[in-house]
DNA sequence: AACTATTTATAAGA
DNA sequence: TTCTTATAAATAGTT
């Protein structure tokens, strides 16, 4: 859709294969948002370019929760593949090498195809990958949950300080009304103000 | 692109929700195909229907690599939000690269043998390992300061909020004793001690 | 699942 | 780069 038609197939210009990734590359994340809302799906792009800057769109749900779908259905795949152990969930590492051990085993007497180990390297490779970026994910998220946290008490500190400043200087505005001038020790400031920097 | 413009909402018809999930996807993934044949990038798309059915595609490079990417670049998030680089001990991503850069310029000029780059490449897996390790770790480290932080500064609140009600409470026997029940304002308990549960 | 009237995306040009 | 515009492509509503 432009002046004229053009074959699909790597542009060689450097220059306009450039504008044109940024130019498909902005409608194919405007697209992506457009489906999740029109029809309420979730959708995950994670776009790399050529020189390795990389662009993503994840709708509503979070990255993670979409690459954890995706994540499933690779495992079934893995299942439909031959691994059909039932929760590779919940396996623990001992027993998941043993199945592993076990196939390479099978594919050695069985002079299964380089073609199908491929196949099986590459989702093994996958669902690493996919683990290794939910993991990344949950731990940002919790930084984060961590940081918001400690926002809200450095707000609630600073409230309760400021009550309490603000209490001592009306005590001594009575204290000196009332021309007493003892009880030094109510009128010390907070002494807590410097536990944090 | 149709009879008429739609704005980008919710459809609320289920079946022509449906059919417009099935043409858009559809038109998402071929877009998807494009970009990354025309300017030879890296596509990932993941889409999941609200009926839970799932469709991904990813272009020549594996959905693995691509994913890998996207958890290398969560990681830098990490390290942006606050684990500074410097300690990241050693050499910068850059130099890094140049180094392996070099290595594998050897590895062409001379004709060197298998041996040799297979030991480079668990030369490089073992870095990654480490590099991996060290991650972690610093993540960790993070996490238990900022939870270290938070300790502190519930203990700080603490602290302040047992001042507060100190002071409030003998604010109120001196008010008692001065036999002047007004000034209600200055008796209310501390406002504050709900802000965090 | 096809059809088309329209809108939208975009290739090339400025 | 950014904008403009002619044209290709996608798609909303219809059949």
């Amino acid at each position: 859709m432009g002046r004229r038609k053009v074959e699909i197939k790597r542009i060689e210009n450097k220059s306009s294969r450039q504008v044109t990734f940024c130019k498909r590359r902005n409608g194919l994340m405007e697209k992506a948002r457009q489906l999740s809302i029109l029809c309420e799906s979730s959708v995950a792009l994670i776009i790399v370019s050529d020189n390795g800057r990389l662009y993503s769109f994840s709708s509503g749900d979070s990255m993670a929760k979409i690459l954890g779908r995706y994540e499933l259905q690779q495992a079934d795949d893995l299942k439909t593949l031959d691994l059909e152990e039932k929760n590779l969930n919940y396996l623990s590492h001992k027993e998941l090498l043993e199945i592993i051990q076990c196939k390479i085993d099978e594919t050695k007497s069985d002079n299964v195809s380089i073609d199908c180990l491929k196949s099986l390297e590459e989702q093994l490779k996958t669902a690493l990958s996919i683990t290794r970026a939910r993991k990344a994910e949950l731990t940002m998220e919790f930084v984060r949950s961590l940081q918001e946290k400690e926002k809200l008490l450095r707000e609630e500190n600073q409230l309760l300080t400021s009550q309490l400043t603000k209490m001592t200087k009306s005590r001594e505005t009575e204290d000196a009304r009332a021309m007493s001038p003892e009880n030094s020790s109510r009128n010390k400031p907070p002494e807590t103000l410097l536990l944090l920097k």
